[in-house]
DNA sequence: AGCCAAACCATAACATGTTATATAACAAGG
DNA sequence: CCTTGTTATATAACATGTTATGGTTTGGCT
């Protein structure tokens, strides 16, 4: 069966992204699954931006991640649920919400750190190796590679060299 | 305020990517909204398919298209609510639900596929036109690229020449 | 013939993105 | 100081992807 999009070149370029991207966090997604607490890869990356920046008022953690400001509201509230972050009403400003990792969030964290994020981040770069010409090629590569072996294998096989 | 994806570079591909994508994909919207019929970029794609492999079964659809089959379900629902697309069940065989573009539908591909795609397509190309090298480096300049000046302004200046 | 597994599609529940809009806190001018 | 505009966040409504599961229809095997 033809792959339309494919086909149809840079004319559906955005939905292409899209699809590779999911298949990518979906891969990722099976490796975090090890983890004790149960969080969605996009969670992760919110984590991280804490972890790396300190703590964010909501929109500046919006403007960090590159979505908009309810997305990042609606994943705080998960998350300190969770209670993997808290949000406290800044002192200065009562407006701003100040989001900080919790001891377990940071716990956490630190295990995706050190256990984790570097398999994804090594298959990935795996995965990407020796790509390059232009951008569709390489977008074909990247799908004929994850269709070929999916990260949670590239995993096993890079740990077992 | 530092781009985190980009910071933490394939960790982060997926979602990288996924939101590229959607950038796209919402310039493109801009773009499509001009036809008197309202629909989202992605129903696009579905009708893209049907134009260009004729006929389809949900499933296969689902398949060409890359996405699974409770979307285009429901996507099909939604155009043939529409009354771009037909869903008849197949003589053969009662399982399959056949898709078709309605008259309506192919005229709507016919207007679209002759006004909007090609200016979509080479708004898109002009964008990622010169680029090489490491994957991560050509989407920093699209993401660049993109934030200097939407599809929508390509399009325009791209139709002064 | 009759039964059982497989194939195809629909539906439900959820994840996570968006836009549009409401609310509350701040800031500045009359 | 009060109004008024701006800023920061929350909420609602929607789009569209996913997985899990259920219900028909087929088709093959005994």
């Amino acid at each position: 069966m033809e792959d339309v999009l494919r086909s149809l070149g840079y004319l559906c370029l955005g939905s292409r992204l899209k699809r590779i991207g999911e298949q990518l966090q979906a891969d990722a997604q099976r490796l975090l699954d090890g983890l004790d607490v149960p969080l969605q890869s996009s969670q992760y990356t919110l984590l991280a931006a804490l972890d790396r920046l300190g703590p964010l008022a909501v929109g500046e953690l919006a403007q960090s991640l590159g979505v908009t400001q309810p997305g990042v509201t609606r994943s705080v509230s998960l998350l300190a649920e969770l209670g993997l972050v808290e949000a406290i009403p800044s002192n200065d400003d009562q407006r701003r919400r100040m989001v900080t990792l919790t001891e377990a969030g940071q716990r956490l964290v630190d295990v995706a750190k050190r256990d984790v994020w570097p398999r994804i981040d090594k298959a990935v770069a795996d995965l990407c190796q020796g790509l390059s010409g232009p951008l569709l090629d390489q977008l074909a590569a990247i799908e004929d590679g994850l269709a070929a072996a999916p990260l949670d294998r590239r995993v096993k096989e890079g740990a077992a060299q």
